[in-house]
DNA sequence: CTCTCCCTTGAACACGTGTGCAATATTGCA
DNA sequence: TGCAATATTGCACACGTGTTCAAGGGAGAG
């Protein structure tokens, strides 16, 4: 029953002119003399006139949709980075279209099939992995497919990762400094391919050192996780340090160490995060924790957005550790 | 150089039948046999064909996307609701447009005309108040208008607020139970009527009761602004508690309050919040908060996509005390 | 005054889809 | 088999826009 909205004809009719003169009007660069100009704005604002962007899209087979694909965005690390992208399309003149997987394990291609259909330009992958054939989709139809701390094993997609191997070597360099003798790392059981690499980078160094490490993983990414984590791994009061792959989950770890298993951080153990969410500072944390800047990665992907299609642009998100108070020094 | 998307066109030509039918197949109810039916599926799996959704809009005046406006959506309460809202508007088949207003000060009406014109048929509000003009218009084009927690003076708009009358109430009771004597109302100073409704709710109960309360209001809605607050307020050793309109604002006041002027939480100081959100029950916080259901009010807000236009609809979303440790028993 | 050139304007087309309408094929029944 | 009723199909139109093309008009130079 919806009441139509104006259309440029009406536009026309007020203003006297032809539909054409409308639509150049509105068009950037296109030949309008001033008085035609004139009195096309004051007939659009008159009947309170807007663009159909639908028509629009439709005319040059493409929308300035964005699509953003992500799960967990209440997770403080998701919601960053959602917050700050979403402003930068804004500013770009992009629009975000959100496609939430409700759940980080579900599969993701149903709703990069829903971006296709919105004849999106390009298609930014928060968590979770497209699948192959999705990716030849978008490389066949033109869209522009950016993955976010995913490796694809491919070489035609932007990929744009935070530097973990070189974060956790920061940590495990860090603790070793701090005299750690046996060092406990904890990740969860959702076996992301970020939080695999830190694992792995961190256990190898502390292996090279000779430290003694012991593997932790379970659950989902989150402060229970961290917490549940802290109780079962702290009964073995020889562990002196922690490496957590995430701050969420370093949080509910400090948590857990120091109000349910009375030790004592950095004095009897330390612990080190990774993200630097906002969270971490708190004064009843002061995590240490190896941060990547959350500025770097947006413009690393609004950058993406600009490169040729089919290239692939690898993009290693800087870290560095942020000293606070949950390393002995 | 985008190559061109597959059109139904071309799926019709492989199937050998008309355009007529492929669009048939891919329309609830419409009339098709199963013969040809088989035979455009198959066409259009081999093709890959993805209906244009543009001009699926563009045919019915109206795109199935709907629109979201918000602000600083990396606080935990905003990201929390927008996650919820994003999970519930794809399982109803909608698309979540979400337009991000970078600042909570900034005018969103030029937002609001954005998703105008990709022709949504539904604004959610989550932050920011629509200028009446902007009201107006969508009651003139038959787009629906939800605002969350932002009273409008008038009778046409769906309005879903908390009730925060009753949850500054309940923390009023509980403060006094706890036999405060000098309370301390903390706000921000970006005036929202959420807030403002709180605190004067709070004040007006407290001071019917004959307790001396102290307003502190100051800076944005963050943790800091909570810490701040408890560093200045505290010098007055005589407070011995504290509303904090937001829980966001509370975890900062706790931490100051522990942390910096030596406050035994909730021995020494009773400090609530509102709004419950995650952080709230972590270990370190364990905070008393008033609960607002984030289940109860983004039902409210999908039920509300369904009502008819032009009639209002206020929601008031149920609070509950959640009682944790950090007011005295 | 005439010719040329450039700026402006309007008509017509294409974009890809859903659907009303009329024509055709199929079914059910006697 | 014959007839009516129903299910299926194709054609053509509408949705609102940007843009190409040719035509019109005015200004400047000779």
């Amino acid at each position: 029953m919806a009441k139509a909205f104006v259309t440029s004809v009406d536009v026309a009719q007020r203003a006297g002119v032809s539909r054409s003169a409308v639509s150049r009007t509105f068009t950037e660069g296109a030949s309008v003399s001033p008085d035609v100009r004139r009195k096309v704005l004051q007939a659009a604002q008159e009947l309170g006139y807007r663009v159909n962007r639908l028509a629009q899209g439709l005319n040059n087979s493409s929308s300035n949709l964005v699509g953003v694909v992500g799960a967990n965005l209440s997770l403080p690390f998701m919601a960053k980075q959602l917050d700050m992208l979403s402003i930068g399309l804004l500013r770009r003149g992009q629009q975000c279209l959100l496609l939430n997987a409700a759940d980080a394990r579900s599969d993701i291609a149903p709703l990069i099939e829903l971006i296709f259909e919105f004849r999106a330009r390009a298609i930014v992958v928060l968590s979770g992995e497209p699948p192959m054939s999705i990716v030849d989709e978008c490389l066949a139809n033109g869209v522009k497919l950016i993955v976010i701390n995913r490796q694809l094993a491919r070489s035609d997609t932007d990929i744009i990762l935070s530097d973990d191997i070189a974060g956790a070597t920061l940590a495990a360099e860090r603790l070793k400094t701090a005299g750690c003798q046996k060092v406990a790392v904890v990740t969860s059981g959702s076996e992301t391919p970020t939080q695999l690499r830190r694992c792995e980078a961190f256990s190898s160094v502390m292996t090279a050192a000779g430290t003694e490490i012991v593997v932790w993983r379970d659950g989902p990414t989150t402060y229970e996780t961290g917490l549940k984590a802290a109780r079962e791994l702290l009964c073995d009061r020889q562990i002196d340090g922690a490496f957590c792959v995430t701050d969420i989950m370093a949080l509910g770890f400090l948590d857990g160490a120091r109000n349910d298993m009375g030790r004592l951080v950095p004095e009897d153990l330390s612990v080190i995060g990774f993200d630097d969410i906002p969270q971490a500072s708190w004064r009843s944390y002061e995590l240490t924790t190896i941060a990547q800047s959350f500025e770097v990665l947006t413009e690393a992907v609004l950058a993406a957005l600009d490169h040729e299609l089919g290239q692939s642009v690898i993009t290693n998100v800087p870290v560095t550790l942020i000293e606070r108070n949950t390393v002995r020094r």
